[in-house]
DNA sequence: TTGCATGGTGAACGAACGTTCACTATACTG
DNA sequence: CAGTATAGTGAACGTTCGTTCACCATGCAA
């Protein structure tokens, strides 16, 4: 029955819809319709796929997500009965508003030790007010840096690097914040 | 006609699979599932749904992904007619081989140097081979680390982490490593 | 041996599917 | 003004959908 997983997975990936009933007969090599509706039963018993009102199956949440297995500390474990843990949809995870999302890519150092480096993936998110400490997408003087959002005590704001070698910038014409940093994604 | 554009986005999000004809004309206030075929073709027309060899309309690419709008630098362009720029699907772009991809929260500041910190989630890998100056998950003398895969001359490989604090770990009796990692998330 | 789940076949059902055609109303163009 | 796209209505089409029923084969328990 995880044979049956996976294929529903990999139509799922490769038509980026799930199959319908006759779809999966041939996916699993039956004749009948009626064997697949037995199974499809099962499979949802088992939380893998569901329905909708209309009584087509959808996705369960489960398609789209990657094990999250733990912590590092903890390793990978061999045994396959992983099954049973956490699943990590990851759009999902980063991406709360996706109308208002956009993703940027990092240049420069000056959040280095914010732990964003050069040609990471930044997700930002626009409309949102930023408060003190978040990190910020914003236009100062006419130009666009990613910085610490920091609040003066007389209600003053300016931008602060997360490098020391770099200055704070405090603003002489114009600050427009377009949107805080929600996420980060870095792939090697 | 973006306003459709997010009609679907939004029933899709919710019902994790596209509309159907009658669905979209309720959707969209129309009484005739002509009015939808047409609006269809031009949607199809412009790039943001597909359809499959049934004529059933399958999610475009457009439909998962985040618009992807260049550099930190240039900011966010104010205008609308982002439209035409790039997007990136990030479960794909992160993801490769999702049947051998695991995700582990890291612990500890090992990898501080390398922008890897506390609570990030890291997206493994397994069963590729590593290579020298990957970053790993490995299992060295009972105990599970992320750390840099180094090869010495002598063909022999040590564990590296990227903090200055630590010291280079010689496996004594085991080391295996369980899978490279290829990516790396942060969620503020 | 009988009895009974289990798992599959095959056919039929009404409902919903995407498609198509003829037609109407509105709006823009010359 | 006439002419023509454009956009939507409404109804009909053949197909496919998910569901259901009766039936058959296998394997296990009593």
């Amino acid at each position: 029955m995880d044979t049956h997983r996976r294929a529903i997975q990999s139509f799922y990936e490769e038509h980026r819809r799930m199959p319908s009933y006759s779809e999966m007969a041939t996916l699993f090599g039956f004749k009948s319709k009626n064997a697949v509706a037995k199974l499809v039963n099962k499979l949802i018993d088992g939380g893998l796929v569901t329905k909708d009102a209309q009584g087509r199956i959808i996705p369960s949440r489960a398609l789209n997500e990657v094990p999250l297995l733990g912590l590092v500390e903890a390793g990978i474990p061999t045994s396959v009965d992983a099954e049973l843990s956490d699943t990590l949809d990851i759009n999902a995870y980063l991406v709360e508003d996706r109308a208002r999302s956009y993703i940027l890519e990092v240049k420069g150092d000056s959040m280095i030790e914010e732990g964003i480096r050069e040609g990471d993936l930044v997700i930002a998110e626009k409309g949102v007010t930023a408060k003190d400490g978040d990190i910020v997408i914003a236009e100062v003087d006419g130009g666009w840096t990613m910085k610490y959002l920091r609040t003066k005590k007389d209600g003053s704001v300016y931008l602060e690097p997360a490098n020391s070698a770099y200055k704070p910038i405090y603003p002489k014409y114009d600050l427009t914040i377009a949107a805080i940093v929600k996420g980060v994604i870095r792939k090697y």
